[in-house]
DNA sequence: TCCTATCTGGACGGTGCGTCCGGTTGTACT
DNA sequence: AGTACAACCGGACGCACCGTCCAGATAGGA
């Protein structure tokens, strides 16, 4: 990759964090370009859509969640490691507001770069997920998938962005059998 | 309200069912205007925003969700009445999709039609929530809206529409403390 | 130096919102 | 019936954003 294009791309990555983290992950496209010191032709070959930025975004956090669920593994308490991990995967996409719910929207679906982006985070905690479940009595109907869905979709202090903390709470216990 | 008048607002809820529900939320406007076999001057004349299409759809539920709550306080087994009008709050929101996302987030903005709508409901509710808290150990830091807007953000079935009936049976159990 | 990959930024077509208004139609009242 | 006015129609408008495209400018690297 060509020097410029490179210094490009970092720009747009931390523009586009400043301004989803600020206005939320509605903002205007061109308002990334523009903080990125980018015309807007440049940012959309890079990205070609929202979601593509996004994925780059997250990228970063998604890989700490992966490896965090591979490390889980060695915790004897597991259900500290899964509860742990739950906190941490909630924290991580609180950082726009808006972006958790849209992570959990496509989350499951392999044809959006952000749902292709967690596959292995996904895999990962489904791992961990099952081995959970065999030393603790988990809700047996409930999977993985669903679990994260619903983090992903509790409701945020407005002020703070942060997930309302009772509510996770809530999931964590109703989570054992 | 001139008879005509009343045929087309009748004629604009209606179609505001059946658009909202095939298509979703964002469905646009226009549609909504066309079904109805009226013109878009006469829809936004009759519900100035989005929102407010929204509160006059909702009515009814709204009304019956609240009727509900107050009848809840004869019944004796507290928990039970919680929970069941929990279950019913969720069915309500699920006749459109998104619409439960939405309710869930402008349901304590006083300033939105739908947060204004909701008011006596969730006043009903929060009674019922604290006279079950009086019997029952719940989780002590939970606020009534919390929960509601937590179970708002509940995931959906794609197919379906519905709310995803593990994640439902997490959130009540784990509000007992 | 010079070729070429890359960038720029405006123009474009598309969608949707919500507003406005001149011309038309239906209603209610006498 | 006749009339006055409320209500409707529906297109045009301005706005915002998306994502595409491209001609001209530019900067990297051999």
């Amino acid at each position: 990759m060509r020097a410029d294009a490179q210094r490009n791309h970092d720009a747009i990555l931390a523009a586009a964090k400043a301004v989803f983290g600020h206005a939320g992950t509605d903002a205007p496209m061109e308002d990334v370009a523009r903080a990125a010191g980018v015309g807007k032709g440049t940012l959309y070959r890079r990205f070609p859509t929202r979601e593509h930025l996004f994925a780059a975004i997250l990228q970063d956090r998604v890989d700490e969640l992966n490896a965090s669920a591979q490390r889980a593994h060695d915790i004897p308490d597991v259900w500290r490691a899964l509860s742990e991990w739950l906190e941490l995967y909630d924290r991580c996409a609180t950082d726009y507001p808006g972006m958790s719910a849209r992570v959990g929207e496509s989350l499951s679906d392999d044809n959006s770069a952000v749902g292709t982006l967690c596959g292995p985070m996904r895999s990962s905690f489904a791992r961990l997920f099952e081995r959970a479940r065999q030393e603790v009595p988990l809700r047996p109907d409930l999977t993985p998938a669903q679990l994260l869905s619903m983090v992903s979709g509790l409701p945020k202090d407005s002020r703070t962005g942060r997930t309302v903390e009772p509510c996770l709470r809530v999931v964590l216990d109703g989570l054992r059998a």
